[in-house]
RNA sequence: CGCGGGGUGGAGCAGUUCGGUAGCUCGCCGGGCUCAUAACCCGGAGGUCGUAGGUUCAAAUCCUGCCUCCGCAA
């Protein structure tokens, strides 16, 4: 069958990719604009959008399923649509346009963490498994019949950027299992069954570390928002981001956000008693550095908030 | 011209306000102590202070241009 991709970053770029490795007839890609990145506000393709030049696909830019795009991805005659993380909802007169459907990758075991962030959510709510999801696209978030999921196991010290990675490649395994099942017409469509839970858009404030709470939590927070947006806190009212840090157990006691240095090692009071670990941090205006570097630039005592 | 911060021995920083040839925490090398050590003690190497020019008897410190890195905002 004829497909059309859709996505728009480096995770749907590694997904297009395995795709094109697979033999699969894609036959256009869909990716949204170029966007401005940066202090400098450089006009960028998206990692979606570059892989298919390089694949040498044709690709449509757009933000917005107008009908005027649409009539453009028509002319295509691709027979269904993948879509991984494009980023734009899409109507009915969209879903409409193929005869097979749309269908969506989305990086968690449905019905839990619908929405735009699902790994970063699993990763922060501390979720030790999670999944691949192909479904078909209906008009609401992440609610169509799913055609097939693979689970896995999350690791205690996986980052998103990390989980992400590993996700896309189990994506494409699904993606290669399932699809000649839907060219062959031999499949079969199940209703999102179990707890619903959504999983919204990232912000800064949702990266703020609050060190009342405790280590593992914190720990959690900081693997989940990096690459991100990096979590990150207050030192002497400037801004510093976390990017790596571990729970550990200490005998030393600190009260929430005193950093203290035990050998070689950084540590920094949490809620209940409870020792972070910090390994990687970035002080503003500094590159990313290791904790201990950091530590060795500090005088007197030093409080995170 | 979106706002702001930084570039000082291998790493992270101080010193710049009030110019006078460079300091701290580490690392590294050598020696000592020790059963031993990532601990402790002693000694040592290593810096044209991002770059180009200007002011001055004298510039890391003042003035101007440039390069470069980064946080925030988009």
């Amino acid at each position: 069958m004829r497909i059309l991709f859709a996505g728009t970053p480096a995770t749907a770029a590694t997904v297009l990719e395995g795709l094109m490795a697979s033999g699969h007839e894609v036959v256009a890609v869909l990716a949204r604009e170029d966007s401005l990145v940066g202090r400098k506000k450089v006009l960028t393709p998206s990692p979606v959008a570059v892989a298919a030049d390089k694949l040498s696909l044709p690709i449509i830019k757009s933000s917005k399923l107008t009908p005027e795009v649409l009539h453009s991805i028509s002319e295509f005659k691709a027979d269904l649509a993948i879509v991984v993380a494009y980023g734009v909802i899409l109507k009915q007169d969209a879903l409409d346009s193929f005869a097979n459907g749309w269908f969506n990758l989305h990086f968690s075991h449905l019905p839990r963490w619908r929405g735009a962030a699902p790994v970063q959510r699993a990763i922060q709510a501390g979720d030790s498994e999670i999944g691949v999801s192909l479904f078909k696209i209906d008009t609401g978030l992440d609610t169509g019949p799913v055609l097939g999921v693979a689970d896995t196991t999350i690791e205690p010290d996986e980052t998103s950027g990390e989980l992400l990675a590993r996700l896309a490649n189990i994506g494409v395994s699904l993606l290669n299992q399932e699809l000649p099942r839907l060219y062959s017409g031999n499949f079969v469509l199940t209703d999102q069954d179990g707890e619903v839970s959504i999983a919204p858009k990232l912000n800064r404030e949702d990266a703020r570390i609050d060190f009342s709470k405790r280590g593992i939590e914190v720990s959690n927070l900081v693997r989940a928002m990096n690459p991100e947006p990096i979590a990150w806190c207050l030192r002497a009212d400037e801004s510093m981001r976390v990017l790596r840090a571990r729970p550990v157990e200490s005998s030393i006691e600190l009260s929430p956000g005193e950093v203290s240095v035990a050998g070689d090692k950084v540590l920094v009071g949490c809620g209940d008693g409870s020792t972070l670990e910090l390994l990687e941090v970035q002080p503003a205006s500094k590159n990313v550095m290791s904790a201990y570097s950091w530590m060795n630039g500090q005088s007197g005592k030093v409080v995170l908030e």
